[in-house]
DNA sequence: GATCATTAGATTGTCGACAATCCTGACGTT
DNA sequence: AACGTCAGGATTGTCGACAATCTAATGATC
C-alpha cells in the first residue's frame, strides 16, 4: 500500500462522492490500474478514499451495470477478465447496433451533424498524413468517428447502449490488449465512403458500409488472435 | 395509502433482500402498479416493505440501470415515462439486435435449440387454432419465440442486452399500452419462415427475415398511433 | 495421508442517524 | 400584481456499527 498519496484525487465537486468514486474506478478499471479479474474489496477501497463503505457500494454498482465489474451475493466484486470470446462478443453487437446508428444517422443527420463529421474527417487525414502509416493516434480517433455517428442516429436508446455502456467495455480491451490497429490507411478510406453515404442520405448503403467496417476490424483481431 | 395489507409479500428468501425488492418493484414498474411518470420515494417504499433505506436504494439502483428509473442527485427517482418516440425507439434496437441474434442463433445453434423451438412453434400454432384470431394469448408467445432465439444465439452480451435489459421496457410498453397485436396468423407464419431459415443455417436470409419481422410490427404500431 | 468438521478472521448485507440539499409556501419589496 | 427572498419541512447523500455469511486454516477422524 501506498503511503504518500494517501487520498487519491477525485473530480472536484458538483457531483455526488458515489458518482466521482464511480468516475475514477471507471477509469481504473478500463487502464488496467485495477487489474482484469482481480478482486475489488469494499472496505480496502473505501479506506482508500476516504469514503465510507456505502457510497463505494454505490460505485461498484454502477459500475456491475456497466459490465465491468461481476458481483455475487456474499462473496464481493471481481473486475471482469478479458477474453477472446468476450472481444469477438463485443464486435457482433457493436456491427449490429453501429450499422443501425449509421443507417438512422443517414436519415436524421442535422447539417450541424454533416459539418462535424467533415471537420472531423479532414482532421484524420491531417493527422493520418503527418504519421504516414503509424496508427500513433488512430485510436482515439476512430473513436471519434464511431462516437460521432452515434450520436447523430438521434436514437436515445442506441446512444446509450453503445457510449454509456458498450463503448467502456471496448476502450478497456483496447488499452489492455493494446490494439492499435495497422489497418490506419485503409479505415480511413472507409469512414470517408460512410460519411458520403450519410451524406447522400443513403441509409442502407451507410448500414453496409459500417456493418463491413466493423466486421473487416473483427476478422484482423481474429488473424493476430492465432 | 392501504392498511390491511400492510407488509407486502416478497419473494421468499435465498436471495439478498435488496434483489428482492428489485424483482417486486421492477414487476410493479412493468405493470403499471407504479404509474409510469410518477416519483419514486425512498421513504415511503421503505416504510411499505418493511426495509432500510439502503436497501431500497440498492433495489432503486438496479432499476435505474434496467432503464426503468430515472434518477437525478439531490431530487429523487421517477419512473420514466412511455412516450411514442421511445416506443419507436426500442423497435429500431431491437431490429438491429434481434436480426443479429437470428443470423447467430443459424450458425450456432444445438440440436437442442432446435428441438425446443420447433415444439414451440406447434405449441403456439395449435394455440392461435383454438383462438382463430383472437390475439389472445399471443403476446407471451411471441415472447417466448423471441425470448429462445436470443438464447440461442450463444452471444452472452447479446443476450444480456436483450433479455436483462430491453425486454422489461418492452413488457412495460406492451403491459400499459395494452397492445395484443392482431397480427397473429401472419407474425405466426413469419414465426415459422424464421425458424426454417434457422433450421437451414442460413444466418444471413435468418436475420432479414427477423428484422422484417420486428420492423412490420413497428410499422403496425406506427399506424396505430396515427 | 486424505477427507471432513470446526473455528477464527474477514467480508458482505442491513440498519438507523446525522448532514447537505432541494422543494413549498409565506412574506416583503417594487 | 409580479418578482425575489427567506424560513420550514421533507428528501436525498453520507456515514459508522451490528448481524449474517463466506473463506481459509486448523485440527480430528478414517
Amino acid at each position: 500500500m501506498d503511503l504518500k498519496e494517501r487520498q487519491p484525487e477525485l473530480p472536484e465537486s458538483n457531483l455526488s462522492l458515489a458518482e466521482r468514486l464511480f468516475l475514477t474506478l471507471r477509469g481504473e478499471i478500463v487502464e488496467g490500474r485495477i487489474p482484469a479479474g482481480s478482486k475489488v474489496s469494499e472496505p480496502e477501497l473505501a479506506r482508500r478514499f476516504n469514503a465510507s463503505r456505502g457510497s463505494l457500494r454505490e460505485a461498484l454498482m454502477r459500475l456491475e451495470s456497466l459490465g465491468l465489474l461481476e458481483r455475487r451475493v456474499n462473496v464481493g466484486a471481481r473486475v471482469v477478465d478479458l477474453t477472446e470470446r468476450g472481444l469477438l462478443e463485443l464486435y457482433d453487437v457493436r456491427e449490429a447496433l453501429e450499422g443501425m446508428a449509421c443507417r438512422l444517422a443517414a436519415l436524421e443527420r442535422t447539417d450541424e451533424d454533416l459539418k462535424a463529421l467533415r471537420k472531423m474527417l479532414a482532421r484524420h487525414e491531417q493527422q493520418e498524413e503527418l504519421q504516414a502509416g503509424r496508427a500513433y493516434f488512430q485510436p482515439e480517433g476512430d473513436f471519434d468517428f464511431h462516437f460521432r455517428i452515434v450520436q447523430a442516429s438521434g436514437n436515445d436508446l442506441l446512444i446509450d447502449t453503445l457510449c454509456n455502456r458498450l463503448y467502456y467495455r471496448v476502450r478497456m480491451y483496447r488499452y489492455q490488449l493494446g490494439m492499435a490497429s495497422p489497418r490506419a490507411k485503409r479505415a480511413f478510406n472507409e469512414h470517408s465512403h460512410i460519411i458520403e453515404a450519410i451524406e447522400a442520405g443513403d441509409g442502407e448503403l451507410a448500414e453496409i458500409l459500417m456493418r463491413r467496417h466493423i466486421r473487416a476490424s473483427r476478422q484482423n483481431i481474429e488473424k493476430k488472435l492465432r
